[in-house]
DNA sequence: AGCGACCCCTGATCTAGATCAAGTCGTGTG
DNA sequence: CACACGACTTGATCTAGATCAGGGGTCGCT
């Protein structure tokens, strides 16, 4: 899909074009901004499976663009339990707070290999000066998470574990569809351990994994080794009580 | 507290000052900016208790911002099963999304006589590309109801009855302390029923009331008509499991 | 005064999901 | 090759919180 005839129409990363270049927080830059944007950028960087990059309670100066790779946000509490409260696909956007300099609230952990795009936080409100078309990006996308949040907390507090789980993994799927190249079939990689599944819904692991076995003997999805497989997206879908307003979870 | 000597330092509410002017999403605008501000802002508005200002599926074309009174986030499922989402106090900016037309995912109900400020969807793109400290602004404000909506998560995924009732109390009795004129006293005013209480924590109101009479039994707190008092601040943050960053609750 | 709508409160019982305990696999490693 | 480790599985039991059922108080309305 070329875009209009500008000298530097895309962000290049290690010479080649920027997967997330439109879903992402640049999506509205073009031309001249989007070079400056590039001056924005403080760096790209690399992180393992299982690195934590932003760690509650640290002051970080940085926010990320995820631009491939999976990740997930957490908190952990005093005794050790954990809720996930995010998964971040490319695309994703975290880390930016409103106090620069307080400590992040948050963790977030690599779950597979990922590269991510790092912002200079001490200089966001100069380029947001100069370039208002991010601030109202940022706003959009940060509007978006929130609905994101939103279902996730109705998810948690008002639904079975057999919803929960048949939600978190529909709109996992979508959501990886929605993005990725090869966005036909049924089967997608999902780098999840049924811990995370149910750190994610606040169940515990047994209890997902009983539940995953349910709905598999039900014909409607199977998950193994890192492979989600959906069989029937339709009553999945019942199951879940998806209100198929999938369109929001475009970036 | 007199401002810097601008011709227009507050926007006149019923030709009274305006009680949110330092904490909403006006805050950083002065001066001419501000003037700007008032012309682009579409109307106030008053609602009564019960009133569903927003509502989920309707698109709504305009955005508020609170001005006076509480108003809740909630998100209904199809069986009746109600999720509520965040309350609302004055300065809460609600009703933004990225896509201009779509219909709002949630509904907003008011729960006390309340005033906003209703801003049109339609002229924000504009308006920001004029007045970037907006846009910025917005997406810092989105920040720091992201915080809220995280922290609500966790109460609701990881946490015992208990806690999260004393979580959530807490909460609002810092947040309302936080920009109330008579901010000392250890009572607040709390137009809540137990069934909202429930409603937000992922309880039953039969298991708040439970819970409610175990904490007062503590001597921790009193909830009675509206009217909650903090007997014990300290232990009851303890119940919470308060990470006494409460610097973030201020908007 | 009488009535209906809401809240609040409490006891008895039930159940979804937690906890405890053990065993199977697969994979990397000294 | 043995063996340690992490993820997945399954059964038995327990419990936090739901559900069911009822009673009382207050307020506004006729």
């Amino acid at each position: 899909m070329p875009r209009r005839g500008t000298k530097k129409p895309y962000i290049p990363i290690d010479g080649q074009a920027c997967q997330v270049r439109d879903i992402g927080i640049c999506a509205p830059f073009s031309g001249e901004a989007l070079g400056a944007l590039e001056t924005f950028k403080a760096a790209e960087r690399m992180y393992a499976p299982g690195r934590d990059f932003l760690v509650q309670g640290e002051s970080a100066g940085e926010f990320f663009t995820v631009l491939d790779g999976w990740a997930f946000l957490y908190e952990l509490l005093e005794d050790g339990r954990r809720q996930i409260l995010d998964f971040c696909l490319p695309g994703a956007f975290l880390g930016f707070q409103p106090d620069l300099s307080a400590p992040v609230t948050y963790s977030a952990q690599a779950l597979t290999d990922m590269s991510v795009c790092v912002f200079p936080r001490s200089r966001v409100a100069d380029f947001v000066r100069q370039h208002p078309e991010l601030g109202l990006r940022m706003a959009c996308v940060a509007a978006r998470d929130q609905y994101l949040a939103f279902r996730h907390l109705s998810n948690v507090g008002r639904r079975t574990a057999r919803e929960r789980v048949a939600s978190l993994l529909l709109e996992l799927f979508f959501r990886v569809r929605l993005h990725s190249p090869a966005s036909s079939g049924d089967k997608i990689v999902i780098p999840l351990t049924q811990e995370h599944i149910g750190d994610a819904l606040g169940l515990t692991s047994v209890h997902v994994n009983r539940t995953l076995r349910q709905l598999r003997e039900e014909k409607l999805l199977t998950l193994k080794g890192g492979s989600l497989q959906v069989l029937d997206p339709d009553r999945l879908a019942e199951v879940a009580g998806f209100e198929s307003d999938v369109a929001f979870l475009r970036h």
